[in-house]
Formats: C-alpha cells, structure tokens, sequence
RNA sequence: GCCCAGGUAGCUCAGUUGGUAGAGCAGCGGACUGAAAAUCCGCGUGUCGGUGGUUCGAUUCCGCCCCUGGGCA
C-alpha cells in the first residue's frame, strides 16, 4: 500500500507541528493546515502559527489565507484542502495535513453531506426567529420541521439555529441531507495519527505558551485586530485569548487574569480536542510524543504499512 | 516556652446541637455532519491533620501529639 497523504492531528500545544515538519523534511512532504483559526491571517501569534524558520524549512499551505472578515467552515476549507493537496500530489509531494480541528479533517476524508448552503441573511432570520419566539417555541418549530432534530438539546444553539436555517433555505429537513452518504474529497491511503500526550504536561505546554505568545507580542496582535471593529460573531474573534486579551485593551480586565483565563480556555479547549479524538478518530495510529508521531509516520510511509 | 486562631475536595471556605459532609473555582467524563479555538450535556473527585479516650456510633465531645498563621516573651 501507498499512502498518498498524511494526517497528524492532535490537541493544541501536543507539538504537531513539530511533527509534521519533520516529516515534510524527512519525506520531501509539504504541509497543509487543518486548524480553524490558523487560515486566519489576523492572528499569527495567538492562534500559534508556525514561525518564520519553520516555514523556510518546508512549503506551507492554507496558513493565514483567509481574512478575519470571512467565515471558514468545514466544507469551505475541505476544499481549499482538496484542491492544495491534488496539487501536491501532482508534483509527487506528500500531503502531510496537520491541525486540530477534528471535524476539518472529518469533512476531507469522509466527506460532508451535500446540505444546501444558507446565505448569511437566513442565520441572521434564524437568530431573529429564536429571539422572536423563545427557546421553548423555537426548539419546538425546528422539531416540528425535522423530528430528528429532537436529538439535539434545547441549549444547543448553533445547531439548532443551523436546523432551522437549512428547513427555511431547502425546505427540507437537515436531517433528510445528513442521511444523504457524503462524499470523500482525497482518494488513495490516508496514513492517520493522532498526537496525544499527558495530560499534565500538555496543560503545562499551554500555560507556558500562553506565556510565550504575550511576549512574542499578542497583545499587540489582538489590539490590531480590535482595530478593525469586525462583528463578535466573526470566527476569529473567538480565537482563544482573543476576548479576554481584548478586555485587557479595553480596561476591563488586568494582563494577568486576562492570561489566567486564556489559559483556561486554552486548557479545556485541549481537553475538548482529546475527547472528540478519542471518540470519534478510534482507528487512527497513536503517539504519544511529537518525535514519536513523526517517527511512525515516516516509517509508515516508506514501507506502506501501518 | 506560653497564649490565641486554624488544620474538612487540587484551591478558598461552609457545615454536622454526635448518625462517615457541601458550595464556588479548578478538574474529570461525554456528545459532535458546513461557526468546530464553535455549540452543548453530565459528574464531588474526601482516611474531615495524627493518635488515644468517651459512645451503639466521633469529622463533630475530651486528652495528648504534629503542622500553619498571629500575639507575648
């Protein structure tokens, strides 16, 4: 077997990317970003791209290519993904994906049920209807619309609002495309590796990096960004640390616990990542350390098994 | 050395007129189909400082010891 791509996922601060460009080193690889906050070009430092060496050392793809004013989604970057890694593929380079955003590489591999898409004016129509009714009627309409919604919390509502925005676009249910079988975006042998160290250590690497990104001056990355006055809504104002670091510009709060609670965030944000890994990317290869992950990448690679 | 105050969950503390204890924060587990660094759901995790005594029963009452603050010397 060939593997013509690899992915290396893992939660934040694991050392992925490390990984990742020792393989693109070792193999002749180029990397790809599978990271929802780092196709942002507004926030290098906070959301951790990889700094300038790292990109002089192997070609880099899908790093801050979006501006802060858009809005990415799994099947947006799924196929910015699929036509860069098609690409890489055809100068007989390896793909090596590397990120952590589960769904992302879910949506490349496995592919995304082909649910109509909802222009921004519908979410803004869904927002106005839950308002309008309340979350009681609101929960009710959209399970009035799609019975199969009822598996959804009330509380939850970004998929509820996403419910009722694709019933109000296709008049038909979500429910009715999920069941639809997606369709995969990459072809050939995938090898898969998730990264997943201790977790003292891991939350230990992020409070340190945290650390490191404010002297490396993400302060002044995030007060750029205020600058520009983008809706709350935006992705990339949601960046870990962004808001806390933005009340910090705002007088609201002090560096300090700004940082405290970024770290906090950044810590069960980690947390999260290693739960949606473990439960739902069960077949992936494991490693526990970055030289590790890349080590079995590169052998996996060069004799075609896993 | 003596006198106070205190030792209860990882942290800060509450509480039990004697029936093995509960809040906040931290943390842990889980869900996940186009916002996913998003959006949600669930869970106290504890030799109540140690050791004797009284008691049917002690984290609670009593003795002694240890530790931490503060005061007096």
């Amino acid at each position: 077997m060939t593997f013509r791509a690899a992915f290396i996922a893992g939660p934040t601060a694991s050392g992925k990317s490390a990984a990742a460009l020792n393989v693109a080193e070792a193999l002749g690889g180029e990397i790809v970003n599978a990271d929802a906050m780092q196709v942002y070009a507004d926030l290098n430092v906070l959301t951790a791209r990889p700094p300038a060496e790292d990109l002089a050392r192997a070609p880099h793809h899908l790093y801050g290519v979006l501006d802060g004013d858009e809005r990415c989604s799994a099947g947006r970057w799924a196929r910015m993904a699929a036509a860069v890694i098609a690409d890489i593929q055809g100068r007989g380079r390896l793909p090596v994906i590397v990120g952590g955003t589960g769904l992302y590489f879910r949506a490349l591999a496995e592919g995304l049920s082909p649910v109509p898409e909802a222009p921004l004016e519908v979410r803004a129509a869904a927002k106005e209807r839950l308002a309008h009714l309340g979350r009681e009627a609101f929960y009710a309409e959209v399970i009035a619309q799609d019975p199969e919604m009822a598996r959804l919390h009330i509380n939850d509502t970004q998929r509820l609002l996403r419910a009722w925005e694709v019933y109000e676009v296709a008049g038909a249910p979500l429910s009715a495309y999920q069941s639809m079988p997606p369709e995969p975006l990459l072809t050939g042998a995938i090898f898969k590796i998730v990264l997943e160290p201790h977790r003292d250590a891991l939350y230990a690497n992020c409070n340190k990096r945290f650390d490191a990104m404010l002297e490396n001056g993400a302060l002044e990355e995030v007060r750029a960004l205020a600058a520009r006055g983008l809706e709350g809504d935006k992705p990339v104002m949601k960046s870990l640390g962004a808001p806390e670091l933005m009340a910090v510009l705002k007088g609201e709060r002090t560096l300090e616990a700004a940082a405290a609670a970024a770290k906090m965030a950044t810590r069960r944000f980690a947390k999260r990542q290693m739960t949606w890994f473990r439960g739902q990317a069960g077949d992936w290869a494991r490693a526990s350390a970055s030289d590790a992950a890349a080590d079995a990448v590169i052998s996996a690679v060069k004799t075609g098994s896993a």
